[in-house]
DNA sequence: AAGTGATGCAACCAGAGGGTTGCATATTGG
DNA sequence: CCAATATGCAACCCTCTGGTTGCATCACTT
C-alpha cells in the first residue's frame, strides 16, 4: 500500500466531478501507455492548466500515478488504491453497524431480565 | 438503499476532518438516542451553528439520520451507507484493474503469436 | 539551429465553504 | 404563565479552490 496521505485527503479529491471526469478517462485510456494532461484536457471541457491543478491532488491523494516520458507527462488511474480506500470505508461502516447490533442485543438481554 | 445522493456528494461530505469528528462521534453515542448538535457542540471545539451545518451537509449526503424529539433534533450515523459507498468504490477499482489486466493478458497473447 | 508542441509557474477572478456572532422562535419545566 | 434551553435563520468574514489567461522553459523534429 502505497497510501500516503490521509484517507480524508482521498475522499476530498473524490468530491468533485471533474475530478472523476479524469480519473475515469484515464481508467479509459491504455494503463500502460496513461494520458498526458494535455490530452485530458482535449477530452473534456476545461483547459489544460485545470487539468493539471486536478491531477495534482490526485497524485497527492495516492489515486493518480505519472511518469514522465521525454518531454511530456503521463498519467494512470490507480484502481488498487481507490479499491483499498472502499474497503476501509467498508469497514468503518461495519464497525458502527456491529456497535448497533451489540446495543441492540444488550437491550434484548434487558428486557428477558 | 436509501442512498438519494450523488455519490460524488458523500465524499465531498466525508472530504472534510471536522464531519469525521462529527460522524464518529455519533458513532460512539448511542445509536438509539442519538445526539444533538448542541450536545456534539459541546464535544467538538466549534460553534452549535458549525455543527448544525456539517449536519446539514451529512444528511445531504444521506450518512446521517435525525429525527425530532420533543423541542431537540437527535442525529445518527448511519453506518450502512458508508458501508454501501465503500463497495462501491471497491467495485470501480475492481473494475478498473480488471481493465489493466485484461490489456496485460492481450499484450502476452501478441507477444506469444 | 530553429520551430513546434508539451509542460510548469504565476497572477488573477469569482464563487463556494467553514466558521463566527446575533437574533428570532419554539418547547419544556416549574 | 414564565423562564430556560434547543433549534433555526441570516448576515458577515476569510480562506480555499476551481477556473482562466499569459508567459517561460524544455525537449523533440526537421
Amino acid at each position: 500500500m502505497v497510501t500516503s496521505t490521509s484517507p480524508v485527503a482521498a475522499f476530498a479529491a473524490l468530491g468533485d466531478e471533474t475530478r472523476w471526469a479524469v480519473l475515469e478517462a484515464l481508467a479509459d485510456a491504455d494503463p500502460a501507455a496513461g494520458l498526458t494532461a494535455s490530452a485530458l484536457a482535449a477530452r473534456l471541457p476545461v483547459t489544460r492548466q485545470a487539468i493539471a491543478k486536478h491531477l495534482v491532488v490526485l497524485e497527492a491523494a495516492g489515486l493518480v500515478d505519472s511518469r514522465a516520458v521525454g518531454r511530456e507527462r503521463r498519467y494512470r488511474a490507480l484502481g488498487a488504491e481507490l479499491t483499498a480506500l472502499g474497503r476501509r470505508l467498508e469497514r468503518i461502516g461495519d464497525a458502527w453497524e456491529a456497535r448497533l447490533g451489540r446495543i441492540a442485543s444488550i437491550a434484548e438481554h434487558l428486557e428477558r431480565g
